[in-house]
DNA sequence: GATGTCTGACTGTCGGACAATTCTAGACAG
DNA sequence: CTGTCTAGAATTGTCCGACAGTCAGACATC
């Protein structure tokens, strides 16, 4: 009966960095921002220990960088950074799309989901929140093909990386429909069963999504 | 002039993780045995504080686990993280192998140079620990060839957990012959440039791999 | 201009403190 | 004898105050 009750721990520590993490992606903190322990601890109203945990939560998450004896400061993105989180990216992306064949039921119907639930968003709204975040559920069901809890928690923390070092670039701008197209055709081909032309489609796709990235780091704005 | 002069920065943290991590992996601490904050921080020295950052490290690491209000304990490799584990190993090292053509010279280096130090190293020494280091290295390459510092990273995390998963058992046994074999072929289909016959045999080496794997968590020696 | 000194800010580490939680063993009722 | 309850011990989670070490900038000195 009460099958799904479950009360989920939270520690202090655990909420002081998801809070400090919501202003990161927020873009209220700038990229090199110093955090500094004590004012974030009275700000916060907890205790400078509490927060020195929480920082090196946030440095083990790869949104922040600590510098020794000079403290924790807001992840700078630099251009070799997105060229390896891209290469990552690949790797794990296309490792899960030519699994396709020997992932479970339940990994590829994750991909058929994310997928329609993309395209549908993209007809229906312009909220562009809500759609890159409908975009990466694609790009993370494609890693869960993979069927490695492990593969899928480093994927998380990439693209954490990556949207953190852009949340203080202006929106994503970009062709709509032809993002939309560029999943539909990969999807497409996978449940086709034409998985290396998949692989390579998704190659395709994420080198274009470098180039922007790329882009954006040096002009400040994000053009797809 | 002082150009590769260098002073590397060590916290007590640090040490202190490394200590712990060194007793661990020395098979000295059984897995599921509670780290005691109060315990080592008298038996090294250090305050408490510092323990527990040292612990919040090791649990990042994934060579330990927390549980809310019990405190960190020994992590205990079951056979569904080796699973995981396994299919990790596959999609990171596959994803290099498949990159060998675009991967830089270095790279590819590294690679030929690990199988040469693991194959010499088999001829001339009996030391298992020497051995399973240089046999390690091998695979490190291979995700080497991804060119991502982050899944190079990734892969250490991933091969510690194993190590430290194996290191109360007895000492592994089996035929070192064979096993050199298997990463000679490996290497020399990569440097013939064949590279897909390549990633077969990988799926190959390291299906065997996880089959050995599954049976140690099961009998407690490993069999190769 | 290079070098030394001072100073304020901040981190790294320590020790103590106390509430909340978990574990244990003994008391107790049926 | 078995199951339940409870008091107390052990341990973690969090906070606080303290102090040395390090860093950066201002300033003085040679």
């Amino acid at each position: 009966m009460y099958g799904d009750l479950q009360l989920e721990y939270s520690s202090t520590v655990e909420r002081a960095a998801d809070e400090i993490r919501r202003a990161l992606f927020a873009g209220r903190l700038e990229p090199g921002t110093p955090l500094r322990e004590v004012a974030l601890s009275e700000a916060m109203g907890v205790g400078r220990s509490t927060i020195r945990e929480a920082l090196a939560v946030l440095v083990a998450d790869g949104v922040a960088v600590r510098v020794p004896n000079k403290g924790v400061a807001v992840k700078e993105l630099s251009a070799a950074d997105v060229g390896d989180l891209s290469r990552a990216r690949v790797a794990l992306e296309s490792a899960g799309v030519r699994r396709w064949t020997e992932a479970t039921p339940e990994q590829r119907a994750a991909v058929h989901e994310a997928a329609e639930a993309y395209t549908g968003l993209a007809a229906t709204t312009g909220d562009t929140a809500a759609l890159t975040e409908a975009h990466l559920r694609i790009h993370r069901a494609l890693v869960g093909l993979t069927g490695s809890r492990r593969l899928l928690a480093a994927a998380d923390v990439y693209n954490a990386e990556l949207r953190l070092g852009l949340a203080h670039l202006d929106r994503v701008r970009g062709n709509i429909a032809e993002q939309v197209e560029d999943h539909r055709l990969l999807v497409g081909l996978l449940e086709a069963g034409r998985v290396e032309e998949a692989a390579v489609e998704l190659d395709r796709h994420l080198a274009a999504a470098e180039v922007s990235l790329r882009d954006a780091i040096g002009h400040g704005t994000i053009e797809r």
